[in-house]
RNA sequence: GGUCCCAUCGUCUAGAGGCCUAGGACAUAGCCCUCUCAAGGCUAAGACACGGGUUCGAAUCCCGUUGGGACUACCA
């Protein structure tokens, strides 16, 4: 292993694993083991009133199902704030952080002053010369940035970005409650767990040159940066619900594979050649963050579905078999623990694959050759199937299908697998 | 408002100054295959945001304009 790359996706426990936090532990993922390098999972919930526990396992879940396996990790925040409270007591001493003992209505308002005004929300540095402080009161920290002179970040992608230091205010590192915040713990954070390169979304651009002083208070090298552009909906604006599903285990709810979805995304903002399908292997091979686009994708569900619906073809009639299930029992067109035969089942997604685009829709069909029972209904039919599917389940003239047919109306299930083995083999 | 980022078909993208009459993919339309629906094959339509430079030559480099996005919390 190489133990000069080492990445880490630090989701925030306050949502659903989406899309965009998706790609970026995706990206990360790739990066690490094109370098076999390690690849950390943290949880920032330093935020414990957004916080929860439930969101850490869907977090987690989502990781799963995706396939993209940890090194190390998980590790939380909020266990690790006897480490960040040393830290903060290390700023204090050498001088390079203050108490603020400002209000939160206090700033409120002067931040109000300010936009009605026109002018920059900074915080005035009130506090940061102070010299009888008060212990008793409540007090937040505040890092002490340089206030003159430029900071110089060398994205990998996004090359040289300069900032004025003139524009950064001295940030809140510590809470009046204790608890430290995101902008230092992250530092903290990547400097103890040997972060050598942090890949995130651009979003975090502007933070940068406040972290990087950070670093150098601590008298830390930086870490390389690489800021990914964004994902967005179709309205070109930040992606969010009233885009549609931006849960990754909602997909995996509708039907999709992850292969599909990881496919997907990695297409966004980074491409090898004309190359459209990648494996696995393909994908960690080829990764590299020089052929990252600088720009923001939209996300188009239509290629999502069409890279779903090739994946469905050409995966193994068993494995479908067996990811099909959960959506048959969901969908009680089978018992939880029905006995069904495996091999039929098999060879009745064989016919059906090539035209399911999701797991949801091959469920669908399938239910009108496995229930017994159920006579055709049309109109219930036509819930589950496109007009012309349902038109062509109910006129089947095909000799093959013709098979199915009857086999579907219930007779005889073995005499029915007989038939299929003829049809699929033929 | 301030700071920062970005700009090739509707969408994802290829493009590293001449391989560009700008390539591929999704979506759209047509044709072929076919007893239906799909799948597959072929074809069509469709883009370098605008204006200035630099250069023998610019999608590509520089500047400006316009447009989009992000950040601007005792959120992450």
């Amino acid at each position: 292993m190489n133990q000069q790359i080492r990445v880490r996706f630090a989701p925030s426990p306050t949502g659903h694993l989406h899309i965009g936090g998706a790609r970026t532990a995706l990206f990360n993922w790739l990066f690490a083991r094109h370098h076999r390098g390690a690849f950390i999972l943290r949880i920032e919930d330093t935020d414990r009133s957004r916080s929860t526990d439930e969101y850490i396992d869907i977090i987690i879940e989502g990781m799963k199902w995706l396939n993209l396996d940890w090194d190390e990790g998980p590790f939380r925040q909020t266990e690790r704030f006897d480490i960040y409270r040393e830290y903060v007591e290390k700023l204090l001493k050498i001088g390079k952080a203050y108490h603020c003992y400002c209000s939160p209505e206090e700033l409120e308002r002067k931040r109000q002053i300010a936009i009605s005004s026109g002018l920059p929300m900074k915080y005035d540095g009130k506090c940061r010369n102070l010299k009888s402080p008060a212990p008793d009161m409540p007090t937040a920290v505040r890092f002490k940035m340089p206030q003159e002179g430029l900071t110089i970040v060398n994205d990998l992608i996004k090359g040289r970005v300069t900032f004025e230091n003139s524009q950064l205010e001295d940030l809140i590192i510590m809470r009046s409650d204790g608890t430290p915040t995101y902008n230092f713990v992250v530092v903290a954070d990547d400097i103890d767990m040997k972060i050598s390169h942090i890949i995130r979304g651009d979003d975090h651009l502007n933070n940068t040159p406040k972290q990087i002083h950070i670093y150098n208070a601590f008298d830390c090298e930086t870490p390389q940066f690489a800021h990914l552009p964004m994902i967005l909906g179709h309205d070109k604006s930040r992606l969010s619900k009233r885009h549609g599903a931006t849960s990754v285990l909602a997909y995996r709810e509708m039907g999709y594979l992850p292969e599909a979805l990881v496919n997907y995304l990695v297409r966004l903002s980074w491409a090898h050649g004309d190359q459209e399908i990648f494996t696995k292997d393909e994908l960690i091979e080829y990764f590299s963050l020089q052929n990252i686009g600088k720009s923001a994708a939209v996300f188009n569900p239509d290629k999502l579905l069409w890279l779903n619906s090739h994946y469905i073809m050409n995966s193994d009639v068993e494995k479908l078999a067996e990811m099909v299930m959960p959506f048959l029992i969901k969908k009680g067109i089978i018992a939880e623990n029905q006995d069904i035969d495996l091999l039929w089942l098999s060879k009745t997604i064989h016919l059906l694959k090539e035209r399911s685009k999701n797991l949801d829709e091959l469920a669908n069909s399938l239910r009108y050759f496995i229930s017994d029972s159920v006579e055709i209904d049309p109109k219930a039919a036509e819930k589950f199937l496109k007009p012309q599917s349902l038109e062509y389940l109910c006129e089947i003239r095909n000799a093959l299908f013709t098979q199915i047919f009857h086999l579907r109306l219930g007779r005889n299930r073995s005499e029915g697998s007989r038939k299929i083995s003829e049809a699929t083999e033929s």
